[in-house]
DNA sequence: ATATAAATGATAATATTTTTCATTTACAAC
DNA sequence: GTTGTAAATGAAAAATATTATCATTTATAT
């Protein structure tokens, strides 16, 4: 059950946020769609609503709709620009939120979970993206 | 185990590019490290060596390599802008490569997970990024 | 040593995101 | 309903990030 257009305006109410047409704008348009859309097309699809609307408060409105937890950020196909050294087969990483440092991990498997999905949804599953973010041992204590 | 940089001029070479004393710099510096790097970062270090470095040669650099696994991309903290709507506890998601179709799930618990990697490393696991790519049932018909 | 295609640096072009600031607006208090 | 106020907005500029172009240089096979 995804959140409704009503449910995010509530709870932005709720945290002292202004309910703006351009933020019910924006809204609509994300919960109106299965897709997921950057913000230039979130900014085009707005437009056609709002034509007075500038793209910063497309920037502005994401952002708080992120932190609140009402909007998932994707990583899919993107290219988040930031690289560590590769390694040999499959793994996994495991990276320090404070300092960076990445720890390569293996041996977890999700072959049985690919085809539950796969089975469940129809999907012909090409890959996955599996990260964990934490404090390395060093940043804990200097903390 | 991580790749060495001896490795990975010799898998450049083997796929027919030229090892040239920048490319060398750059994977030099990819592979002394434990941290993530962004391009920028990587000029920055790399410059001190090869001053007369471009960072357009780190951004071609960084995408064969890439290409070729050698290096791995990573997206903790990093803003790929893509937005999804949000939907009430935990779940991660399931996006189709060809349309963008987003699927939400739920039920797959990581925390077993988590606590063997908190065990083994030390960290204090704050989060994780799960999700799976895929040609939805539409996509794979009109293929 | 040389020929040649590939790679590079410099620069411009494009794309993306954030800041700044004067003006407008939502909404709480009356 | 009016009004006061802080928050939000649009426009524009600034800052960042990425890609394309092209003349010159360089790795490497011969």
């Amino acid at each position: 059950m995804r959140l409704t257009e009503r449910k995010i305006a509530a709870t932005l109410r709720q945290h002292g946020y202004k309910l703006t047409s351009q933020r019910r704008s924006v809204i609509r348009t994300i919960a109106s769609t299965q897709d997921h859309l950057t913000p230039a097309a979130i900014y085009q699809k707005v437009h056609q609503d709002q034509p007075s609307i500038g793209l910063a408060t497309i920037y502005r409105t994401l952002d708080i709709l992120a932190k609140l937890e009402l909007i998932c950020e994707l990583h899919a196909g993107g290219s988040c620009h930031s690289y560590t050294i590769g390694a040999p087969g499959h793994h996994h990483h495991l990276i320090c939120s404070n300092c960076g440092e990445v720890i390569d991990f293996a041996g977890y498997d999700l072959t049985k979970l690919e085809q539950r999905l796969s089975r469940q949804t129809g999907f012909e599953i090409e890959g996955h993206l599996l990260e964990f973010i934490g404090l390395c041992q060093n940043c804990q204590q200097n903390d």
